[in-house]
DNA sequence: TCCATGCCATACCTCAAAGGTATCAAGATC
DNA sequence: GATCTTGATACCTTTGAGGTATGGCATGGA
């Protein structure tokens, strides 16, 4: 059977007359009358009573005709949901994001514009450090993340820079440092106390520590490490030592914690977007257009510059 | 598109392999793939990624395909509902059951075994007197009717004789007549008593009722009309009167009443069968088939005479 | 580097079957 | 009984599904 023979079916049942259906149909009634009884011949099946004006289904007839109008629609909606995921309008997304992300806004600024413009996709947000997100490219169970570190070391992993912010450095209120809040602070200055650092060596907010006090002269002293960034302030604003922390993070006020901006040279705390480039995902598509569309928008002059990636073939 | 090209599609799809799928299908490989990729021309998604070994579902593919095994197997079903439905092995049957009727053993037998042997059709039982029954005849509500008269007056409704049982007395316990149980009755001799009769005249047991008593000779008084049988007997029972009722009735004991054979010639209640001719119901077919034959297996020698109808071309 | 292999795509041919035209047959209608 | 309506049948045309032969591309081993 052929899903033509349905079509004709449900037209011939909602028309109750062969030749008013292949009209409808854009055929001829000879050809629609035989495709009809060719069709109850393999089912076996009476599917119409001819009457003397028109036809009328039987009682097997109407059983079957509820079912074929239920095929061909969901038919429809099948094609309608294949396309639509072609589209990358449809399906799942899985995003990372590092635990500092969500503080600068354009994350969730990203996220939000991408529910409102694909409604059907459903997004998965998982939060995780960027030595915690390696594992899951690898195994195929992360589409994109939002992370701090310049490079993720996984195969075929590229990461996109959408925004480079200042660190700043987050003191208990009562360093001597927190005091005058107005003049940046020489990193310098810090050398002495203990860093808390979030998540272990490798990870972007660590190594991107570890770079600036290097590049300040001196090698910082590791307090107690935290696994996340409010436990971090907690430490910081516990007097155990100070932390250096993306700009953004200052709208996470927490008392006890007061931060202070950094002199030139302004260490940076980096803010990417990983991706498997093999991963041919059309809503990745979809939304790595997006995030890097609103990251351009929002800093075109960085962009370009810090545009980078983990290998040299860094196109998509 | 074809219901033949989501068939190669599920195929190929399962199989991640065009050439493997074509033999699998008993075709050449050449023509699958042309199929596949016209397919994907109409759909306008690429459904299938053409590896250097194989291919393998895109996600638009992915979407697609479980939509159709789940619409081949739907219809799959919708072929077998329809033939189970064109055989009378599925859908519904109406039964109106007159009062009196489920007491004879035929009835609850007959319905019994009709379930057993058709699970999937299910039964709608209705209780009604003869005369409510006419209607839902006429509105086509009603498929058939196990019915006490031996004349449905409604145009094109048959009714097929079942059984002819003797109408016994139900007489209060302390009726003078209710003493000698084991002789039967005079009908005359309840000539001065009330009659309780269940429903309006027209009814099956009205009217063999008020026939019995005109054969011995006198009209019958009527008491208080009953809407039900329990209320009959209760009514006798409590001394407002007497009852003629089918002897299987007496299954039916109730304290304060006795039930007393009559005399020959014994007025007889009849139990019949009535249905709309013109219904094409194969269900109902399948129950006129069933009830019948077990009606003429229980009482072979009386079916053939008492066979009627009300009209003389009686053919189902 | 080159050849063998595996697998999908393309070109071209054949033939089954879907659609078209003409006409018949059976009831309904007046 | 003539006419209309409507489905069925006969026969022809044409579309397109399937077959055969072959090309093209990537992989893998010598």
């Amino acid at each position: 059977m052929d899903l033509r023979h349905l079509r004709y079916f449900v037209m011939v049942a909602e028309e109750g007359h062969i030749t008013r259906a292949a009209e409808r149909l854009g055929i001829q009634q000879p050809p629609l009358s035989r495709q009809i009884s060719q069709m109850e011949r393999e089912l076996k099946v009476q599917l119409f009573r001819r009457l003397p004006r028109g036809v009328s289904l039987t009682s097997a007839g109407q059983a079957f005709f509820s079912e074929a109008k239920a095929i061909l629609s969901r038919l429809d909606h099948a094609v309608e949901t294949a396309q639509r995921t072609a589209r990358g309008e449809q399906g799942t997304l899985c995003i990372g994001i590092a635990p500092t992300a969500p503080f600068n806004p354009l994350v969730p600024l990203a996220i939000r514009s991408f529910r409102e413009t694909f409604p059907r996709v459903s997004l998965i947000l998982q939060e995780g450090l960027s030595n915690e997100i390696v594992g899951q490219f690898e195994r195929e169970q992360m589409d994109v993340a939002f992370v701090r570190a310049r490079q993720i070391h996984a195969e075929g992993v590229s990461v996109a820079a959408l925004q480079e912010e200042p660190l700043v450095a987050a003191l208990p209120s009562r360093h001597t440092l927190a005091r005058t809040r107005t003049k940046p602070l020489q990193l310098r200055s810090l050398s002495s106390d203990s860093f808390i650092m979030i998540g272990p060596p490798g990870t972007g907010l660590y190594d991107e520590t570890v770079a600036a006090c290097r590049a300040a002269g001196f090698v910082p002293r590791l307090g107690q490490p935290a696994p996340r960034i409010t436990s971090t302030l907690g430490l910081v604003a516990a007097g155990l030592g100070i932390a250096l922390v993306p700009s953004t993070l200052q709208g996470a006020r927490m008392t006890g914690v007061v931060y202070r901006r950094l002199q030139d040279p302004t260490p940076k705390a980096f803010l990417g977007l990983a991706w498997r480039r093999s991963n041919p995902s059309p809503i990745l598509r979809n939304f790595l257009g997006l995030v890097r569309g609103m990251a351009e928008r929002r800093a075109p002059e960085h962009h370009r510059a810090a545009k980078t990636a983990n290998d040299d073939r860094s196109r998509t």
